[in-house]
DNA sequence: ACGTCAAATCAAAGCGCTTTGGATGCGTTA
DNA sequence: TAACGCATCCAAAGCGCTTTGATTTGACGT
């Protein structure tokens, strides 16, 4: 362009061997533009820097083949002194990708966003997903039009795939964005879709059931549960494995015994509090978040009880960083699994699913180990 | 790569001419493709399908004037039924706006992520964001190449304006981004940072001086700091306040009960322990973070002491939704600042200072309330 | 000196949107 | 009737990149 211009206005006609003339020139012209303006760092400056077409600039950075390395290297090193990267947008709009992965959060149940189970799983997450050169793009949607969201999302292409967050039970969306051909993985799996997503989960059901038959051993009969809010399915779930366990020994699970709710501080302590007051209060607690946990103990504690003697307490314990479970000995008997190393899995396997479409949708589900603490013990009047 | 990959599964060897073959082949694959799963939905084919020209579409979208009632309603309803809506892409390409707010997040801290705190400023700041139809866009830093990755920042255009989390005492990216000219503002001051920009804080300063004071009322004169890391901002003016209330009534600040650290459960935990079984024990404790307090409570009560008798404990209280400090009554006696209304008060402030980029750079700060719980009472042998 | 071939480079056409600078049609005014 | 203003609409030029199809270059064999 600038070339043209300055042969038409020198009123000379093109004539091999300029070439090498005019790179020079075109070099000085644009090294004094540079300093004089601040110059935006694009291809087109790039490439006219270093007297090259912006062809051979993208391919050099890119690591195609057709570029010799000695040219590579110079424009490598040009590009880093001159802070140049490319434009995301541009790129993306070029290739089709974004190189960003969305998280989609439902604006009512924004307390997800809060829960500092969401936090570390979505640093494990982020530790892959920077490892590999994406971004993680969190939106919140208001509930009402939740669908017309997830199909916004696909035709305006910010993202080259989705983590489901919180499944139910039925979860409209895994149908919605299989058939939207957006790659996505759910954290969690939705008992009542029967076609084929990718998921990551752990084995909800087979900890919860594990730490009732412990609770059991030791002599407890009255082992009260308090789960998450039972429409989400990693709840559900933990309510079957609580429930088969009861029924192995012949008991039938009792409704003032199960309650349900977000699993903050609070909730485990205003039940654990309502439940000793009530009539033949339990003698254990199954407890689905260290969260909730905390509260349960400070409830104890309140009612002048020994955690581990009085009643016993077991918890699941997602291995949060900052509320970890004691030390050498930890506080709490438990059924442990880092949601961390879940969300490192999750999107490692998200991002091989974008990069090989073909290969069939992954799955993997975690065993959450029983580690024993100083919260449990034989139940009383049990000799 | 999937072309070289087929290539050599054919016994084939490359040849020119080739190339178009392969392009006619791949080009009919994805129009079948595409009529397959659904007309890809852009302003082309909207436009085309409403008998207008793009632009007249554009502007009916973007309510611009030049448009007659009766064709936008047409339009916005074709584009409703169609499930149109326009490439973030390609319209941020046009526009030269993203629509996104970045947080950067260093990895080496990368505790801040899971840091309970963050989750509530970031889900307060993401209310804000969603309203406005902005996105957030979090992405993790290695550290030793922090810098380049802000100038990577600026030039890949893919975020309007950015937060700053966890400034130091003398934050070197103040000045960077001011100079790389990408608005942003920071969570918290830097001391150390002259120039302007804009920020928002909680007075933590006066925050601790009043909570010194008032453990100082009640006849407390060993009063034990746990406080964050304090090369962090926050940390340092926290001990300002404390150092300063100290000073007011003559008293010295005494280096064995001054303790720092990430702010976790297991930190109030081992310092509180550590503390007490030392000679000369503090009698009250301050605590930066409410869940560094409930591990201040559990040390309590693992030495048979009662909070709010033997040992006072006031707390800073963020106010997080997982972690509310009691109900009515307050577990602890704290100095509360809600940390989810800082993030969107943070956010509303960022986005103005894009809308209008003339004014000057806003700066709030918030004062904790003092909150009287139950953990604190008249020092022991005080009468 | 000339043709050949691979290696190295380039110009230009997209990607899907916004926006500029007209065009078109039509009722009003002189 | 011509000139004008106004309300609608449009063609085409970007935005900054990748990728296609073509061209230039230089080494080599004859």
């Amino acid at each position: 362009m600038i070339t043209n211009a300055l042969m038409l206005h020198c009123g000379l006609s093109w004539r091999p061997g300029f070439g090498l003339l005019f790179r020079r020139v075109s070099r000085l012209w644009s090294v004094y533009a540079s300093a004089l303006i601040g110059q935006i760092m694009n291809l087109k400056t790039l490439s006219e820097h270093l007297g090259l077409s912006q062809t051979t600039v993208s391919r050099a950075l890119n690591g195609y083949p057709e570029v010799s390395e000695k040219t590579r290297q110079r424009v490598l090193e040009s590009a880093r002194k001159l802070n140049y990267s490319p434009n995301a947008r541009a790129k993306g709009l070029a290739t089709g990708k974004s190189m960003a992965i969305g998280h989609v959060i439902a604006r009512s149940s924004r307390h997800e966003m809060v829960n500092p189970v969401f936090g570390d799983y979505t640093a494990g997450a982020g530790e892959s997903y920077s490892a590999a050169g994406y971004d993680m793009l969190i939106s919140l949607v208001d509930d009402d039009n939740e669908e017309q969201f997830y199909r916004a999302i696909k035709s305006k292409g910010n993202v080259d795939g989705l983590i489901v967050h919180g499944p139910k039970m039925e979860d409209t969306r895994i149908d919605l964005l299989s058939s939207l051909g957006l790659p996505f993985l759910s954290h969690g799996r939705a008992s009542n879709v029967t076609r084929n997503y990718a998921w990551l989960d752990v084995n909800n059901c087979r900890a919860f059931q594990r730490a009732t038959e412990f609770l059991l051993d030791l002599g407890h009969r009255r082992i009260a549960l308090l789960n998450g809010l039972e429409f989400l399915d990693f709840a559900h779930r933990r309510r079957q494995g609580y429930i088969k366990a009861l029924a192995g020994r012949g008991l039938e699970p009792e409704p003032a015994l199960m309650r349900s709710d977000e699993m903050t501080e609070i909730y485990g302590y205003r039940e654990t509090r309502a439940m000793l007051e009530a009539d033949d209060p339990p003698t254990a607690v199954l407890c689905s978040s260290i969260i909730s946990a905390i509260g349960v103990r400070r409830a104890l504690s309140d009612a002048g009880l020994t955690m581990g003697r009085d009643v016993s307490v077991i918890t699941y314990d997602d291995d949060l960083s900052y509320m970890s479970n004691g030390q050498e000995v930890p506080i709490f008997t438990a059924t442990r699994s880092s949601v961390r190393e879940a969300g490192r899995l999750s999107a490692q396997m998200l991002l091989d699913m974008i990069r090989n479409p073909g290969l069939p949708l992954p799955t993997h589900l975690m065993e959450a180990d029983l580690i024993i603490g100083q919260s449990t013990g034989p139940a009383p009047n049990h000799t």
